[in-house]
DNA sequence: TTAAGATTGATAAAAAAGTCACACAATCTG
DNA sequence: CAGATTGTGTGACTTTTTTATCAATCTTAA
């Protein structure tokens, strides 16, 4: 078990994860470094590299079982455990997340919603209430939630800062147009428009 | 004008210019690369140096011209020309991009829809209609469209991927499970939950 | 108008981070 | 037992970031 673990590593894991289950669902169950990083178009040796940072998880002459190895990298990330969200902002891309999580990740249990919009206060959306900012707040102060996803304008993310910093929430899902760092928590900043921007860079960039 | 930009660059220009587009709402006007750096958290000398790939934007002695630096990254990023979108999939996620985009990004223009649910083919989203999959298919060949937005289920994009392939698209913004490699197209993979997987890594691990 | 100070553009070089190839004992499969 | 493949370490290599220069030239204030 390695003491510090590279950002390019842990961002690779899920990618990983994703491999492996597609490969079980076509009913495989074993699989070399060499045949995933073909599959997957990285080296064998990085795959064997990046898992050693954990520990062994195959076996000589045999390789990986998939769905082990699936569930290992699952419990390295912390996936296998579950997690209360609390979602700040629930317009659209709000209950296009939250649908999305509802049918791909079990773990991540939806706890409190909440959103400015007077027509969204008292809707229900997954089986939880909508509620304002007041009700909200008590919620968040009184504990339990573990990460806060943000899909609310750039101007009400700043002002959700501060909410945020005093609570125990451990982690930030960031969608807004503000770019958040909080002390003592950590911030995934999403930037959905940055992205597509590079993609045109890259359109007019063919190489 | 350097030959070759490196990813890592790419990525950096729409974060500058966001940070560019800020400091213009609050009205400030001129930027020093140390200034611009502070509020950035990168160095000074990492900003000239990213700027130096494409030519000299500021005046010596007196800094960047903030309305200037972010137009002229725009026109790197080829952003200041206008791009027809189609979405594959209108479901939540595709609607909350479409209405995402229509708020933030006029330059991209949704040109296209199509779904494969009844209850959806026929509905206006912003202006356009939702067509189904074989009007959807002539619209696509007889060309124009530039990026095709994909958020749809992993199955049913591997079932356009063909389509895409055989089209004069140029690039794919995709959010389904699947990954996508298709020759001669750009392809910006999106996997929302590799992001949440890898904040959940980092939640589990701080530091 | 002029001088002092600030800041860019450009280049080079050093440092850090990340990737890759190779090696080989250990040990599993068949 | 033969063959395959991991776990592990090492060193080379590549990419990215940072630091350091310094002439050119702009702003600003006197």
């Amino acid at each position: 078990m390695k003491a510090y673990v590279s950002d390019a590593v842990v961002k690779r894991l899920p990618r990983y994860r994703r491999f492996l289950n597609h490969l079980s669902e076509q009913g495989i169950d074993k699989v070399s470094s060499k045949q995933l990083g073909e599959i997957m178009d990285v080296t064998a040796s990085q795959i064997r590299q990046d898992l050693n940072h954990f520990g062994g998880f195959g076996q000589q002459g045999y390789g990986y079982g998939v769905d082990e190895l699936s569930e290992r990298i699952g419990e390295i990330l912390g996936i296998d455990k579950t997690y209360n969200l609390a979602f700040i902002g629930c317009g659209r891309l709000g209950q296009a997340l939250i649908n999305y999580l509802v049918a791909n990740e079990p773990n991540y249990k939806i706890t409190a919603l909440c959103d400015l919009r007077p027509e969204l206060i008292g809707k229900e959306i997954a089986g939880v209430k909508v509620t304002g900012m007041d009700e909200f707040n008590k919620k968040m102060k009184s504990g339990g939630i573990d990460i806060v996803v943000l899909t609310v304008p750039a101007k009400q993310a700043e002002a959700v800062k501060e909410l945020i910093a005093d609570s125990d929430v451990k982690g930030v899902w960031n969608f807004s147009i503000t770019e958040m760092a909080i002390k003592g928590k950590k911030v995934m900043n999403m930037h959905l428009s940055d992205s597509l921007q590079a993609l045109t860079y890259y359109i007019n960039h063919p190489d």
